[in-house]
RNA sequence: GCCAGAGUGGCGGAAUUGGCAGACGCGCUGGAUUCAAAAUCCAGUGACCGCAAGGUCGUGUGGGUUCAAGUCCCACCUCUGGUACCA
């Protein structure tokens, strides 16, 4: 009695494909090429998660597909195995990183491979592999060869970098610091994200609401002196090329705003040496100034401002700059010396959490000096406040509180006039007349007033004009910013790449400041064995506790000290697809014939969570690439997807008052519960013993009353909802488990069938025993299962089909093969049970059209086709059998129904040929009897008539005279 | 607060883009098979009224456009994600 048994085919056809290398990819694609990428697992303790194979299940469907259809097909995976998580797992685990994370890889490993995906294993790499960290290294060494060429935009070996002659003449330790200013990758003293939890700084994109994004631990602001890449040079370019790819828009929005481009203007006030400069000073400055023109840097005379509304110069009625700006000393006066000090101190202690949520009221404090406006020459008051950031813009604005929020609460706080410039006109949801009396703010555009000679300016038309003006002046210029901040690119940690640089050192051992990369062909730099690579919550480096041999490498009689940061887990990451096109190549990262031959990738499949990270970073080393003439392509990834997040099954939660309320009724019930937090927010989950198990409650416990879930038979309400999987909550599904009670074709099928690829959607086990019976049936469909013997079902015979079987098998092609191109794996899935529903009420089943459906179904679950197609009598793999092909002739119908409307409302149905007349076709509809009643007595007045589709009479009602 | 996306039976979800709402699956009900059960097969299954034929209502809420609205427009509510002094 063969039943559908997927415990005896899968690792059959597992074994199978490995043996036979079934889906190698050849070194160069033969005919039309197809890069099909996963984002690469990061191979966590806890193994695979159910929302990893929804993705990859996709992409091998796709894969599958493409390969029937005669593709080249290109599928790795590898896994991303640097990084904190690692690391932390490693600490608790007491094992060294490298045999936990191996340890992690193999599990990851299997469960891959139990899953029946059909990547090319011998492509198969680890970020942390040491040829891999080889090449890591050296794009590094790229990176910090590179300079960025504004005038061109672009990257340019740092050899071509333009010294000026004045550092010429300071020497070579000059022309070297000027270099090193001027590369890719960089040191920097500014303030950077130190998180004590996790002992270490962090990258802006990895720091969420204050917190770190791993772990939830507290960030402040620190100064320290750090690695930096000049991704900020590239902002231009990654907003721009955004355009050309073929990503969800949700994702493209995601990366411009954190990319944050704004235009407006830079403008220089005149604040002279004095603190309140005089205007005869500032009339020959500004003489000065028409002839000099805008400088590129400013002096000392001036603050410099960005502003995006250069229309509202003449509404500034002060100025803000930021505590840690430069100017704060020389323009604070004697008297507020000692105001400034204690602002700025504390400003200087505020996390950026306290920066940002107590930022209800705007705080600050007047230095005594002014500045001038140099559109009007008035004199504006200088302050400092926090609501300033040093790291946008130039640190300091103009302050116009009339058409800007966040001025006017400032300005209402500390009782500053407010001049109103923009005259928003009458439009909705804006009091005229409050906005130009100052007692309210308008940032809508508008037209000019109180701003002399530019009065009667529309906003955009003034901004054109000013900015002319101010260019002729040289008192301004138009410029662009980007919220987009340098990325902060070393770690405090020992489980990263280390970064292939030394220091230099004097003969007393210090650093000199010098800098040396570490040459080519003496990479990889491999981390060294540290009896202790703990953290300890200070900012050194545990590399810094390594082997002497290690530390201080001696080259040419010089001695160097490595440099003990580690790059952060984004760095394997940003480059690994380039690398699956060539992973054994010992002379270069990737071999530029293979590299124009595979790239671009043509989809990528992965979680929407990289938006800002991963997709970003990698985007940028591609360009920087690309400059530097590495690999052939503007950007990496042509077509993203990202798949939707798959949540726990649907839980049943109180509120804490109403557990506490009914405690006996549930104890009574057996009932218990399990707290969860989310935000602030407290709910319990309701639970029931299962033998030794706590389990979630039955539906049967629960009933549903206007639209409310109750606890059954009690009033006490529940809700229902289905949250993301987590232990504490107790929804976290395991696939091995599902594999072993209902196979991994199961398990893929059912993630397919869950709902849109791209949509949020909660787990639920009996759906899978859904799917599982699916097959069971198509199973059944062909084979006998009361045999003693695998057999055919004696249903399937070797005869041809019918018009109406072949409308049937033809109909579902269609829709498979169009929906498998548009990821539509849900639908596509439904249309095949359509055929197994049809066919397995079909006495007699042609052969052809089983062998065309098991082709259909194997790429969603692949060792079930194999399993079939053989069975069915062929000798191979079915992975580059010819993909079926639809023919639309058989898909017309002898006759098709038509609904008749009356007045837009289904009044009957009606049986015609398919390519009937128009007016035949109101003719058989007036003709039918069940809508004859509704045209009696109603002339009528149109009749609309969609081919194919309906009819629909328009009918003018009589009301004297009800119908019948 | 701002910016996206979503809200469809008891549940997961379909719906060629304005043309028969609820495909497909789960669950449930009834029947067949069985000593019995599991499994399987068949039928039914949005709500309400009706013996029935049939009718009325129905895609978060309220309005609108249209012969026709889940789909388009306006206002609002709820949920999910992103973002948060970026001048």
């Amino acid at each position: 009695m063969p039943r559908y048994n997927p415990a005896d085919i899968e690792p059959k056809w597992q074994n199978f494909w490995a043996e036979h290398e079934t889906f190698k990819a050849p070194e160069l694609p033969t005919g039309e090429k197809l890069y099909v990428l996963d984002m690469f697992p990061y191979p966590s303790g806890d193994g695979l998660h159910v929302g990893h194979p929804e993705g990859y299940t996709a992409t091998d469907i796709t894969c599958r597909f493409e390969r029937m259809r005669g593709k080249s097909v290109l599928h790795p995976m590898g896994f991303d195995a640097f990084g904190l998580p690692a690391e932390e797992y490693a600490i608790k685990t007491n094992t060294p990183p490298r045999v936990s994370t191996e340890q992690n890889i193999e599990t990851f490993t299997r469960q891959l491979k139990m899953l029946g995906f059909s990547y090319d294993w011998s492509r198969v790499l680890a970020t942390t592999d040491v040829e891999y960290v080889r090449w890591t290294q050296w794009i590094f060494t790229v990176m910090f060869d590179t300079w960025f060429d504004h005038d061109q935009q672009k990257g340019r070996p740092i050899d071509e970098l333009p010294i000026p002659g004045a550092v010429k003449l300071e020497g070579e330790q000059a022309v070297r610091l000027y270099q090193d200013d001027h590369r890719l990758a960089f040191q920097s003293d500014a303030l950077v994200n130190w998180c004590p939890g996790l002992g270490t700084v962090l990258a802006n994109e990895e720091v969420i609401d204050g917190k770190s994004e791993r772990g939830g631990h507290p960030v402040e602001r620190r100064p320290l002196r750090q690695w930096m890449l000049r991704i900020t040079d590239y902002a231009g370019r990654l907003e721009q090329d955004l355009e050309g790819l073929d990503w969800s828009d949700g994702i493209k929005r995601m990366q411009r705003e954190w990319i944050g481009r704004s235009t407006g203007a830079e403008v220089d006030f005149y604040v002279g040496r004095s603190c309140a400069p005089s205007n005869s000073n500032f009339a020959s400055w500004k003489s000065a100034r028409a002839t000099s023109g805008f400088p590129r840097k400013p002096n000392d005379e001036v603050l410099r401002i960005y502003t995006t509304r250069p229309d509202t110069l003449h509404g500034a009625t002060y100025m803000v700059i930021a505590p840690e700006h430069p100017f704060v000393d020389r323009l604070t006066v004697d008297e507020q010396k000692e105001a400034v000090q204690t602002y700025c101190d504390q400003a200087a202690a505020k996390s950026d959490l306290d920066r940002t949520e107590l930022a209800k009221e705007k705080t600050g404090v007047f230095t005594g000096s002014y500045a001038v406006n140099p559109v009007n020459g008035e004199q504006v008051p200088i302050w400092i406040a926090d609501y300033v950031l040093i790291s946008y813009g130039t640190g300091a604005i103009m302050a116009v509180p009339a058409h800007d929020t966040r001025d006017f609460e400032f300005a209402k706080q500390f009782d500053i006039s407010v001049i109103a410039v923009v005259d928003p006109g009458e439009a909705e949801g804006v009091d005229r007349s409050a906005v130009l009396a100052g007692s309210e703010c308008c940032t809508e555009q508008g037209v000019a007033v109180n701003s002399g000679e530019y009065n009667g300016l529309a906003t955009a038309e003034f901004k054109r004009r000013i900015g002319d003006d101010l260019t002729e002046q040289g008192t301004g210029k138009q410029a662009t910013n980007y919220k987009l901040r340098d990325w902060l690119f070393s770690r405090q940690r020992f489980w990263g790449e280390p970064f292939p640089v030394l220091h230099e050192l004097d003969d007393a051992g210090n650093p000199n400041g010098m800098l040396r990369p570490v040459d080519p062909a003496d990479l990889p730099v491999d981390l060294p064995h540290l009896d202790d690579y703990k953290p300890h919550g200070r900012p050194e480096p545990p590399l810094g506790k390594a082997p002497e041999d290690w530390l201080y490498p001696i080259i040419d009689g010089k001695r160097y000290r490595r440099e003990t940061n580690t790059m952060p887990q984004w760095a394997g990451s940003c480059w690994y697809y380039l690398r699956f096109i060539d992973p054994t190549n010992s002379t270069a990262f990737v071999d530029p014939e293979k590299e124009k031959a595979w790239m671009p990738v043509d989809l990528y499949i992965g979680g929407a969570e990289h938006a800002v990270l991963h997709l970003l970073y990698a985007r940028f080393w591609h360009k920087v690439l690309y400059d530097r003439g590495y690999v052939s392509t503007t950007e990496p990834f042509q077509r993203l997807v990202n798949q939707g997040m798959i949540l726990g099954e649907p839980q049943y939660h109180v509120t804490p008052e109403l557990l506490k309320a009914n405690e006996k009724v549930l104890d009574e019930r057996g009932i218990t519960s399990v707290r969860v937090e989310s935000e602030d927010k407290v709910t319990h989950i309701l639970k029931r013993h299962s033998g030794d198990r706590i389990i979630d409650l039955s539906e049967d416990q629960t009933e549903k009353r206007q639209g409310q879930f109750y606890l059954a038979g009690t009033e006490i309400p529940l809700t229902t909802r289905a949250d993301k999987m987590s232990k504490s909550r107790g929804n976290v599904v395991n696939p091995d488990e599902v594999v072993r009670e209902y196979g991994a074709d199961s398990l893929r099928l059912y993630e397919m069938f869950m709902g849109a690829f791209e949509a949020t959607k909660p787990w639920s086990m009996s759906g899978v025993d859904g799917v599982r019976k699916f097959l069971s049936r198509a199973w059944r469909m062909i084979m006998d299962e009361d045999s003693e013997d695998l057999v055919l079902h004696t249903s399937v015979q070797d005869v041809a089909a019918t018009d109406e079987q072949l409308r049937v098998l033809h109909k579902t092609i269609k829709a498979v093969t169009s929906d498998i191109e548009t990821l539509g794996f849900n639908t596509a899935i439904a249309r095949m049970m359509e055929f197994v529903n049809f066919f397995t009420n079909q006495s007699v089943r042609p052969k052809i059209a089983m062998e065309q459906f098991v082709l259909l179904l194997s790429p969603f679950a692949p060792h079930f086709g194999e399993e079939l197609w053989s069975l069915l009598g062929h000798g191979d793999t079915l992975s580059y059998e010819p993909w079926p092909r639809h023919d639309d002739s058989y898909l017309v119908e002898s006759t098709i129904e038509i609904p008749v409307q009356v007045l837009g409302r289904l009044r009957g149905k009606i049986q015609v040929a398919p390519d009937i007349s128009k007016e035949d076709l109101i003719a058989a509809a007036k003709a039918d009897d069940k809508v004859k009643p509704w045209l009696e007595g109603n002339p009528i007045i149109k009749v609309i008539v969609v081919p194919g589709r309906l009819v629909n009479f328009v009918v003018k009602v009589n009301r004297d005279e009800p119908k019948s």
